[in-house]
RNA sequence: GGGCUUGUAGCUCAGGUGGUUAGAGCGCUACACUGAUAAUGUAGAGGUCCGUGGUUCGAGUCCACGCAGGCCCA
């Protein structure tokens, strides 16, 4: 059996021929199967959406969740992984709606909700083939054939299950949320609805600055040390009819304001406004500067103004203030209301710097509210449920109207009509005529109340971009909306707290972007309404009072058998219910919409109960997967145990407040415990020049042809080498190509130089193993890196930082194994007979491949099959038949020898040195030289370099090295102050013994040596030194070429005798007939006959005295010196020219 | 506007706890090697360590404030 030899490597064949390997001997299933019983290391796998084309990114993401998995199976662990499928959502409906040409409102009208689902159903599946092809291509195992669908019955009765628990835990709760909401088609819009081209127009609206009276208290004294009259905040705002509702104003923190003494434009008053620094100039003229407050009088056109005093947001917050309309009052938490909070979002770009907050209109507001325990401002019904100050028809409720009449008729507004407490609707959503002098809107006569009360400091219109319904052009309003909340708010302190057991990578992310996230957590919005979807599974009595939540089918049917009874039921309800009953016992019920919305249940009072219309958030779908997936916990409750939480994830950082979260929140939640253990988060994958990849600059890169053209293994390396995962990558296709040859290429190269050569000599790794004890030196050098390699790329993939171990084995294949190893040593594979010298080259380099194909395979898993199978085919030293089914290689602790290992490290400095003296005085390596001198102070590096001499003597050519000791007396030696420690002890005084220490000359160095001490005075002071103080070393040999680095000095002979003349010239004729013999295409074992034109004296004498030399080198029998040579070949030997010829003696 | 993050050679990236010549690979230039050969080695050129302040005897590293890019929010 022979190792296998390769013409070239061609990497994407690589990855096919793997890829059919591990498909026929099912090497995935065997994977998992083979560790039964073993401890199981657990991997929950994001669903991704097959309703698109998988991208270049997602090779990234699924490379490093693969690496762990593989990694943690070479660790003896079983790995299992579903596959699974994301399948609900807006993204599918909007590319229905597209595809079949509809908008939302046709559903239900032109297309039955049931054949709409019934498209969603098939769009969502669209691409699987792609997706699953990728994942092939890729190498990423994931169970494909038995993945989780979360449209499927299983799983959404598993949703069912949690949100049940969920509404028994009270953390299930019907509320509002501030959503765009159009009064003129009494409908809520989405988000894609207000990104509908022409929905936000430009339009005048009248703004106001409106003065919030300052309560004098404690909290606030210091707005009181000299006022002229009242103070007051100053709020802007561009929708006037919010005010009403005021119940909070927001500041930013970190802002700085002012308190200003001026008068009121319109009631002349004296007043004492707050406002931000930055704005002063918005409201105050720089020209009115100099006015005295005191000269002014009513009516004066230049205003004057004083400002007081500065101070941050911060001293502002917890000011109490005067509700601005007192026309209601909030019916809870009355006490909290009306004071100053802190608004992340408040700027000091337009207003004021401070925010104007109104709950019931807002979702700043609301959100801002919510975290300080700000009420709104709203009435009951006589059901119990909030209300708003505006109705769903855009229009103020009776008792705000009341008291704008009031107004109107105080203050003598004239209007276009007579105004009823039902005509103040907030935009003119009744088509009022305009154009009528006396037309007002609401806004104006809100601004009209307020100047009269001395409350606005300023009215002006003001131009900006409002959102429109894009069905009625009329105005939108940000307007309260029922929804169902989870109440994540009430575990927030939980959910923070098992935050900081998950392992993050990046940390930062953990503890920065989640951690923050969670401390300023809101309650989780989970209603949509929408149609494919998770439906929720709440059902209520008409009027509130009653309602249930299924939590599984077999609930859902003892429901349904119940209703059968109920007379309140129509005949056709039961009906219904009946079939919904027969379709669960057969197990064909698909619990989406429309099917669900037709079952009505009987609540226990005996009324009926209708479906909640919500959807639930689809986040909330993949958050369930650790459960779902299982379908728990109605089957598999065993596996769910034992393969929970996760012991790893990963996806990209996008999904930090996506999937991370719902995973966390749900198991947070109802299980008291992480979903994770260990998470790494990606980052994004932009082109080259570090834009984002979008079809609209044409830079995607196809994943598909990328796998195609570099393979798959150059691809997962390069993603992983290049820059740790999260780190944004930049995708660079030459950055593959580089990866190929430097990596890849190497490698190879090295498994082709050892298969060569063991198939020469027939090494099948049958003898029994060489002890290390009787290894060369290189050897054992080599097996110590090799397990050094081994210890630190284990515990890179422990800490899961893939990017450290691909580094570290990219650096010891091509610099360690290759570049030294080998090529010390290939003398040793071609050279003299099968003997132990040889065996244990072959062994040690056989270690080194197999270990390293074990050691990459996570990364590259095709290349590491391959090249491990070559070499156990032939070796047949492990059992199994495949790498992945191996183990993770075992650090040997003793082999790894400090010592020897900067022992090597020497000989390759020295040898560079060495090079580089050579390079500056152009003696080709070619030339033999007599003699390094290397100054050694320290009598441990002179053994350590005599241990190395050998190799040192052989990778430079030269004959000897002479050691130069202290007692030589030749040594110019150097000092320098060791900073780190004097730093420590002198500090401040460091610069003068710096340069104290620098300026002693041989003699001072040479006492300090002897005496191990030395005394110097700094300033008259004594300042002893010691050795430890100092770094002596010897840069310099009067007379010799030098060359140092890292204190190690190497000089030069560069005489070069006759005899070394004569010994470079038989190499250089070597090197020709090489040439030669390579031109004329020779073979290895081609013996040749070499006959010579005598030349000068020196090169004769060389040619003869160097001819066994020669034809031991040249695989030549003879050699002859000629006079004339027939048909000889003019050599350029640099400084002569050789006539030569050679021929095949067979 | 906020949270997080990045900024070091032409490009891609390293640079524990501050310590005095800031490194590697690629690319470029030159040379060498020539039985791993569509490989390989050595050397050279190439730096305002994003900027400004600060702390310190000493800052790429610590602090503050900026600038520029990215992600997620708003």
């Amino acid at each position: 059996m022979k190792y296998k030899e390769y013409k070239n490597l061609d990497y994407a064949k690589v990855g096919e021929s793997v890829l059919t390997y591990w498909k026929e001997n099912k090497i995935f299933e065997q994977s998992v199967s083979s560790r039964e019983g073993k401890p199981s290391f657990t991997f929950f796998e994001g669903p991704p959406s097959a309703n698109g084309t998988p991208g270049i990114h997602h090779v990234m993401a699924r490379t490093i969740k693969d690496i762990f998995c593989r990694y943690k199976t070479l660790q003896g662990f079983q790995v299992k992984r579903k596959g699974g499928w994301d399948t609900h959502g807006l993204p599918i409906e909007l590319q229905v709606e597209k595809e079949l040409g509809i908008t939302k409102d046709d559903i239900g009208k032109t297309i039955s909700i049931e054949d709409y689902n019934k498209k969603c159903r098939e769009a969502v599946m669209k691409y699987t083939d792609q997706w699953n092809d990728l994942t092939e291509k890729i190498g990423y195992w994931v169970d494909l054939e038995h993945p989780y669908v979360t449209y499927h019955t299983e799983y959404i009765e598993s949703v069912w299950f949690l949100l049940k628990k969920l509404y028994e835990k009270g953390l299930l709760y019907k509320g509002y949320t501030i959503q765009p909401y159009s009064p003129s088609d009494g409908t809520g819009l989405s988000s894609h609805e207000l990104n509908q081209p022409g929905c936000y127009k430009e339009v005048k609206d009248t703004s106001i600055v409106a003065q919030f009276k300052v309560v004098n208290d404690s909290k606030s004294a210091f707005l009181f040390t000299k006022p002229v009259g009242d103070v007051f905040i100053l709020a802007w705002t561009t929708t006037p009819w919010t005010l009403p509702s005021n119940t909070a104003l927001a500041i930013g923190e970190k802002i700085t304001y002012v308190q200003v003494n001026t008068f009121n434009a319109y009631t002349h008053k004296p007043v004492s406004v707050v406002l931000a620094k930055e704005l002063v100039g918005k409201y105050f003229s720089e020209k009115n500067k100099d006015l005295k407050l005191s000269a002014y009088k009513p009516g004066d056109k230049a205003i004057p103004f004083e400002v007081v005093q500065e101070f941050t947001g911060k001293q502002l917050i917890g000011t109490r203030y005067e509700q601005l309309m007192p026309y209601l009052q909030p019916f809870y938490d009355a006490d909290k209301a009306f004071q100053v909070i802190a608004g992340d979002f408040v700027t000091t770009e337009d207003g004021t710097g401070v925010v104007h907050t109104s709950p019931t209109f807002g979702a700043d507001d609301f959100r801002v509210a919510k975290q300080h325990g700000i009420p709104a401002l709203t009435i009951q019904d006589e059901a119990g449920n909030e209300l708003p100050t505006v109705d769903r028809k855009g229009k103020f409720i009776r008792e705000v109207g009341i008291k704008l009449q009031e107004g109107v008729e105080k203050y003598k507004i004239k209007t276009h009509k007579p105004l009823s407490p039902d005509d103040f609707y907030v935009k003119n959503y009744t088509n009022e005529d305009e154009s009528h002098p006396d037309y007002k809107t609401t806004d104006v006569i809100i601004s009209i109340i307020l100047k009269e009360e001395n409350k606005a400091f300023k009215v002006e219109k003001y131009e900006h971009t409002y959102p429109h319904s894009w069905r009625t052009d009329k105005p939108v309003l940000y307007y309260p909306l029922d929804a169902w909340f989870i109440k994540t708010t009430a575990v927030k302190d939980r959910l923070v707290e098992l935050n900081k057991t998950i392992n993050w990578k990046p940390e930062s992310t953990g503890s920065g972007r989640f951690g923050n996230w969670l401390e300023n957590l809101v309650d989780w919005n989970l209603s949509r309404s929408r149609y494919w979807g998770t439906p929720l599974p709440i059902w209520r009595t008409e009027d509130g009072s009653e309602e249930t939540c299924i939590g599984s089918l077999t609930e859902l049917k003892e429901k349904l058998a119940e209703s059968l009874n109920a007379k309140e039921l129509t005949a056709e309800q039961k009906q219904r219910n009946t079939s919904f009953i027969e379709r669960i016992n057969k197990g064909n019920i698909d619990l989406h919409r429309p099917y669900v919305d037709d079952i009505v249940i009987v609540s226990p009072k005996g009324k009926r109960m209708f479906r909640e219309a919500d959807l639930i958030d689809v986040w909330f779908d993949s958050g369930a997967m650790p459960y779902a997936q299982w379908h728990y916990p109605f089957e598999n409750q065993e596996v769910f145990n034992n393969n929970y939480p996760a012991d790893f994830i990963s996806e990209g950082v996008d999904q930090t407040r996506g999937w991370f979260f719902t995973l966390h929140a749900i198991a947070g939640m109802l299980f008291d415990s992480v979903a994770f253990k260990n998470v790494v988060s990606t980052g994004l994958v932009l082109d080259k020049n570090g834009n984002k990849m979008s079809k609209r600059l044409g830079n995607v890169i196809n994943p598909f042809e990328t796998l195609k053209s570099f393979g798959p293994d150059a691809t997962r390396w390069y993603m992983i080498v290049n820059a740790p995962p999260w780190d944004n990558l930049k995708f660079n296709l030459e950055g593959i190509t580089e990866v190929q040859r430097r990596f890849f290429g190497t490698l190879h190269n090295t498994y082709s130089f050892f298969a060569l050569y063991a198939n020469l000599d027939n090494f099948t790794y049958q003898e029994k193993e060489i002890p290390l004890a009787q290894r060369t030196e290189s050897d054992r050098w080599i097996i110590s890196k090799l397990n050094s390699l081994i210890k630190k790329t284990a515990q890179a993939y422990d800490e899961y930082e893939p990017t450290r171990a691909a580094r570290a084995i990219q650096d010891f294949v091509t610099d360690d194994l290759s570049n030294w190893y080998v090529r010390l040593n290939r003398k040793r594979f071609w050279k003299g007979e099968y003997n132990e010298d040889k065996k244990a080259a072959y062994q040690t380099l056989y270690a080194c491949l197999e270990t390293v194909a074990k050691l990459i395979s996570p990364i590259a898993p095709f290349y590491a099959e391959q090249l491990f199978l070559d070499l156990n085919k032939v070796s047949k030293r492990e059992e199994v038949v495949s790498v992945h089914l191996s183990h993770f290689p075992k650090v040997d602790a003793p082999a790894i020898d400090q010592n020897l290992e900067e022992k090597m490290a020497l000989a390759q400095n020295i040898s560079s040195l060495v090079h580089s003296l050579r390079k500056k005085h152009t003696i080709k390596v070619r030339q033999p030289l007599s003699r390094i001198l290397i100054p050694v102070l320290q009598a441990k590096v002179k053994a350590q370099i005599q241990d190395v001499e050998d190799l040192i003597l052989s990778e430079v050519n030269i004959k000897q090295v002479e050691y130069i000791d202290d007692t030589s007396g030749i040594l110019v030696k150097k000092i320098k102050p060791n900073f780190k420690k004097l730093g420590k002890e002198y500090g401040p005084k460091m610069k003068e013994i710096a340069a104290l220490i620098q300026a002693f000359g041989q003699e001072e160095i040479k006492k300090l040596e002897k005496d191990k001490t030395l005394s110097v005075s700094l300033n008259g002071q004594a300042v002893n030194l010691t050795l430890e103080d100092v770094e002596i070393t010897s840069e310099d040999i009067p007379g010799w070429i030098v060359a140092s680095e890292n204190g190690l000095t190497v000089a030069l002979d560069i005489t070069i005798t006759e005899e070394l003349k004569k010994e470079g010239i038989s190499r250089d004729v070597v090197n020709r007939v090489q040439n030669l013999r390579k031109d004329m295409g020779l073979e290895v074992q081609d013996k040749i006959k070499i006959d010579v034109q005598l030349s000068n004296d020196l090169v004769n004498a060389a040619l003869e005295s160097n001819k066994e030399y020669i034809c031991a080198e040249t695989q030549a029998l003879e050699l002859n010196l000629q006079d004339q040579v027939e048909g000889a070949n003019a050599l350029d030997m640099d400084d002569f020219i050789l006539n030569l010829k050679i021929t095949v003696v067979n």
